[in-house]
DNA sequence: TTGTAAGCGTTATCAA
DNA sequence: TTGATAACGCTTACAA
């Protein structure tokens, strides 16, 4: 009775596997419980829950796993309890370093707080982002959405399997946390209208896009404010390549500044002005948003609205690490963007 | 009969959850069975591989899977496989965009297969990283590692558990996809002989870096060949802070042109040379490494030898799937580098 | 405080 | 070709 493997009338399914394991892989509870003399359930106690145990046997125990290297098996812990110790991100755009510093931030206190974290790049549509979250559901605890091309409705779909939290946008009964465009916002108005501008552009990113139409509404509010006048333009796509399309309705525009809806747009745009001879920021101001990594590269250095992504990829996995250990949560955190007053803008000179 | 749960004598673990599941979440191949008549082993198999059951009972198996909007469960299926579908990538350093063209180049190549891509940052020590290496093993089929600060031996042990690819490192006995400098060196310096540059420095990056060491012996043999003098200098880490910092040596180091081990190192070398006031390229020439996004932001935009670090990760990729799809595979991969000459190296005008 | 045993969803062995 | 069933490693309700 002592070892019950011997009298296994079956083959075990992997006995190549098992041969490993006996000769370096990873021990179970069972190994465990053997070598300290008590009952597998107990080792499940002691390693779990602390507390639950005589002091002597948790020592006892503990001792044993240490000898034995032993690891839980996630998927094994998995199976009766459904929980997996991970947190999955969708990212819209691989390419965008915007999404950088979210998985960075996502990806740091998820670690910290002993989760692993899942990456997957949505693509294409809003239904096929659809499709990655829904089966990624299938192996995390909970779901961060970055700027998802997705509807609302999907989204509360989404969070009514498991919990989600979304970035960059704002769903409502959906735990959201966004970049507050506001003050970012309107301290690069000010900034621009003291410095004589009066007539500036905002160059839109996609149409759907959710933070596209609230920087378009703060720059709306922030120039009325300041009594300058804003007008809108459209990019094909929020790339540098983008910007440098933009180029001429920007100068058919006539504008003496422009915000754009990323740096992307912004660094593309200066130097198709800039290739076409003009001066920046003499002739004309330009202000980008997001203060990406690179935005300070550029000659003259972006001036840029900072959105604290790193911060919205951190916020986000916190809150979402808190619903998952039982706390309830709704509504929308914000974070404060800034202005970030480099070269590319300033006081017109003709 | 016709519902089991009410004459249950035991209360299942997760009543709550069996509950929900009726509701909407996922159906099992119980579920299917039943709906299709079939037993449980049938539906697996069906499911699995194909071909291990009759066309007929295989469509009604998957219709009804359709129906119930079936999705296997990882985690069971994990156990008993041991197989996860799942691949982890370690990096270095996350603030460092070499590698988010790694980690895109995995992730798409990854999903293209069907796998799951989990990240981690390996953080300080070589030592911290090896032991994110192992537990990292325990979730995972297998490994890339990108850049690793462990040492050989340390690499071999985990590449004993289970299969291992090396990134931007050679390490006999591990399959590894390095860039061959070569190339992208040789034209570098060719290019800088050929505007009458003399005598080249190279900004080293951590002394502990591999890449570093091969990066310097390409420079130190294609000097040799052009006949320039070559001199190494050190850079106290491998940032645009770094490259600031280096920039005193440069100049008190008498040489026309420099080579730096990353384009990060460049950035803040230039910067801090036009911030003194010295003239790029007319004054000096510099070439970065790598190619990382934002390089060729700067003015003048940044002369580079490119390495595809987005082929590396998704050559490390395939290998690493291709090795659990059964293959044998040994040796190191090269992809090849090149010069991208941009504005910031040229002739020297003095 | 500890042991017993059922159950999580899947795969694989064996028998039919 | 299909069905029955043990096994994967762990958790937890219940009994002791």
């Amino acid at each position: 009775m002592s070892d019950a493997n011997t009298k296994d009338p079956v083959v075990p399914i992997n006995a190549a596997k098992k041969q490993v394991r006996d000769g370096k892989s990873s021990a179970t509870i069972y190994d465990i419980a053997k070598m300290a003399g008590v009952n597998p359930s107990t080792v499940s106690r002691a390693l779990s829950k602390p507390g639950r145990v005589s002091a002597k046997t948790q020592k006892l125990i503990e001792d044993a796993a240490a000898e034995l290297r032993y690891q839980v098996n996630p998927f094994a812990r998995a199976l009766p309890t459904g929980r997996t110790n991970t947190i999955g991100l969708i990212v819209a755009d691989f390419t965008n370093p915007t999404f950088f510093d979210i998985i960075r931030g996502a990806q740091t206190t998820g670690t910290l707080r002993d989760y692993t974290l899942v990456l997957a790049e949505s693509a294409e549509s809003g239904s096929t982002e659809l499709t990655a979250g829904h089966r990624m559901m299938a192996t995390v605890d909970g779901l961060i959405l970055a700027s998802p091309r997705m509807d609302d409705d999907d989204i509360r779909a989404l969070a009514a399997e498991k919990p989600v939290v979304v970035i960059n946008r704002e769903v409502t009964g959906v735990p959201c946390v966004i970049p507050d465009v506001h003050k970012g916002i309107s301290e690069a108005v000010r900034s621009l209208a003291a410095n004589g501008h009066k007539k500036i552009a905002y160059v839109g990113g996609p149409v759907q896009s959710w933070m596209s139409g609230r920087r378009w509404e703060g720059v709306q509010a922030a120039c009325e404010w300041s009594h300058v006048s804003a007008l809108r333009l459209e990019s094909a796509k929020p790339t540098v390549d983008g910007g440098r399309q933009v180029a001429r309705d920007v100068l058919a525009s006539g504008v003496t500044a422009v915000l754009t809806y990323n740096d992307l747009l912004a660094i593309g745009l200066m130097r198709e002005l800039q290739a076409g001879g003009m001066v920046v920021p003499d002739q004309i101001s330009i202000v980008g948003f997001d203060d990406i990594f690179g935005a300070d590269f550029t000659t003259p250095p972006l001036t840029t609205v900072r959105s604290p992504l790193g911060e919205c990829g951190s916020a986000a996995a916190t809150r979402l690490l808190d619903v998952l250990a039982g706390g309830e949560d709704e509504g929308t955190v914000r974070v404060e963007t800034e202005l970030v007053l480099r070269g590319s803008s300033g006081r017109l000179l003709s």
